[in-house]
DNA sequence: TCCTTGACCATTA
DNA sequence: ATAATGGCCAAGG
C-alpha cells in the first residue's frame, strides 16, 4: 500500500473537516492544512484521491463558484450533492458569506433584515 | 534539468 | 460582472 505524503493527509484531513451544509475554498483549506498558496494542490490532491470517500463537493472556488465547466458531469453532481444538503447554488455559484466555513457574521446578519 | 499542465488566486482594466 | 494577467507550486514527461 502507498504510505500518505503529509502534506497529502493534511489537505485530506481538512476537507474531511468541513461541516455538512458547509463549503470552503481551495485557498482556505490550504491555508488550514498549514500549506499558503497552495491552493492548487488542493485541486490536485481532491483528484488523485477521489477514490477515497470525502466531501469533495464542498471544496469551491475563492469567489463560491464550482471549479468544473458549466454542463459537464462534475458540475451537475457537485450542483446536486450541494442542494442535497441545503446549500443553495444559483448560476454555479454559492454565496460564501451565508454557506463558507468560516462566513461572515455581518454579512449574514444584514441579510436577516 | 527544462517545459508544460492544472478541481487556483488576487489584481487590474 | 467578465476577462486578461501574472503569480503560484507540485507532478509528470
Amino acid at each position: 500500500m502507498a504510505d500518505i505524503p503529509p502534506e497529502h493527509a493534511a489537505i485530506l484531513r481538512v476537507i474531511h473537516s468541513i461541516p455538512r451544509g458547509r463549503v470552503a475554498s481551495y485557498g482556505e483549506i490550504a491555508r488550514r492544512a498549514g500549506l499558503p498558496r497552495h491552493a492548487r494542490q488542493v485541486g490536485r490532491v481532491l483528484g488523485v484521491y477521489s477514490a477515497l470517500k470525502l466531501p469533495w463537493h464542498r471544496v469551491l472556488r475563492s469567489d463560491g463558484r464550482i471549479a468544473f465547466p458549466k454542463g459537464s458531469r462534475s458540475h451537475r453532481e457537485q450542483r446536486a450533492l450541494l442542494l442535497d444538503e441545503g446549500v443553495i447554488v444559483r448560476n454555479g455559484r454559492v454565496d460564501l458569506a451565508i454557506f463558507g466555513w468560516q462566513r461572515d457574521v455581518d454579512a449574514q446578519l444584514w441579510k436577516l433584515v
